[in-house]
DNA sequence: TCTGGGGTCCTAGGACCC
DNA sequence: TCTGGGGTCCTAGGACCC
């Protein structure tokens, strides 16, 4: 029951751990929230909610709606047809963005370091010499402050932490460190592993490393040949366990932002292809005005119906923050592609200078 | 199942310069 | 003058994740 960090703050010489929070499907457990009539049925929250639309994909299911077979990234048109009865809604980020940041300030709470990894996810690093008491405290004091529940992975890497939550699920807690890890994953496929995904596994596969295992044996200088001088290296620590412990509460700050659209209808008109572009850069550039950022480069992106996706991209002469100027660059990289197919999706993305260091007051 | 939107990091190759 | 090597900047694309 004793619980140092709750009871007496940070224990500087105990070992570190790491934490990672996780709740548990988070878009519809904050929709039934705010909709009790929804407790117990199946919730599945995408696009706008139409599940007769097509082009739209499911974000989040509720635990009742899986049972039936619906995940997230799947067809909302699928979803219906799987689960008629569910009740579709559509993304609302505002009200998912606070009830992210009551969670987050909620981890912060602790004396701990908490490091934001999207709405429904962070990594919790601390001193303790009971971690699980540490996560304990952390899930009760989630729910108690939101009403929502999380999973917590504990572990001594955030890979092992976030493998951890993985066996979590839903609402508990559970402990993987690498001196255990190749008990537990060892016979698991490489594509088991986060941060290694179908292509690393199918690239692994014709190396001849199929499990976790054989990537934790395999030997690093052929993985740096076959994957590069950074990320051969990674993959192999990733077949250990991983090696990144570190947890920074230091705010992240993002490197670009972007907006993108599927249409319902292709686009072919060049002149409505345009007007589109101009929109978006327009959008994606006041976004990043009113969090005080200039543009450094424009890219502009475009999938054709055939689902064939191609980026062009140019810096510009001098950072920008105006609409106007963004827009002007996108609809110039739009005559880089042939527009001879129809258009699926455009999307313009810019990237930011770093924010300008806070004035010294001297 | 006809396949969203928003991010990050890495690699490779060409241009250009010394 | 027919040929090298290194460094940096820039763009395109791949891969992964939530």
């Amino acid at each position: 029951m004793t619980d140092p960090i709750a009871a007496g703050g940070p224990a500087p010489d105990a070992p570190w751990w790491v934490l990672h929070v996780d709740l548990d499907q988070f878009l519809a457990a904050v929709e039934v929230l705010r909709r009790p009539e929804l407790a117990g049925r199946p919730v599945v929250v995408g696009g706008d909610g139409d599940p007769l639309r097509a082009r739209q994909v499911v974000s989040t299911a509720s635990y009742e709606a899986r049972v039936f077979g619906v995940h997230s990234g799947m067809p909302l048109r699928s979803a219906a047809r799987k689960c008629p009865d569910a009740v579709f809604l559509p993304v609302d980020r505002p009200v998912y963005e606070a009830a992210s940041e009551e969670v987050m300030r909620t981890l912060r709470g602790f004396p701990v370091e908490v490091e934001v990894w999207g709405w429904d996810e962070a990594f919790v690093g601390a001193r303790t010499r009971d971690p699980d008491a540490l996560a304990r405290a952390i899930r009760q004091a989630v729910l108690d402050r939101t009403q929502l529940s999380c999973a917590v992975g504990i572990g001594d890497t955030k890979l092992t932490a976030k493998t951890a939550t993985g066996f979590a699920k839903p609402g508990g807690v559970a402990t993987l460190t690498r001196p255990e890890w190749l008990t537990v994953m060892g016979a698991k496929p490489t594509d088991a592993i986060w941060g290694i995904g179908s292509r690393i596994a199918a690239r692994l596969h014709a190396l001849e490393i199929d499990t976790v295992a054989e990537l934790a044996g395999a030997d690093w200088d052929r993985l740096a040949g076959a994957f590069g001088p950074r990320t051969g290296p990674w993959i192999a620590s990733l077949g250990r366990g991983g090696a990144d412990t570190e947890v920074s509460s230091t705010p992240w700050v993002a490197k670009g932002r972007s907006r993108e659209t599927t249409y319902p209808a292709d686009l072919v008109d060049r002149d409505e292809i345009a007007a589109e572009v101009r929109t978006l850069a327009e959008q994606v550039t006041r976004d990043v005005v009113a969090e005080q950022r200039i543009v450094t480069r424009v890219a502009l992106k475009l999938r054709t119906a055939a689902f064939f996706t191609r980026t062009r991209i140019s810096k510009l002469p001098e950072p920008t923050v105006d609409p106007a100027v963004v827009a002007a660059r996108a609809v110039e990289l739009l005559e880089k592609f042939p527009l001879d197919r129809p258009v699926r999706l455009l999307g313009v993305r810019v990237e930011l200078a770093p924010p300008e260091e806070p004035a010294d007051p001297d």
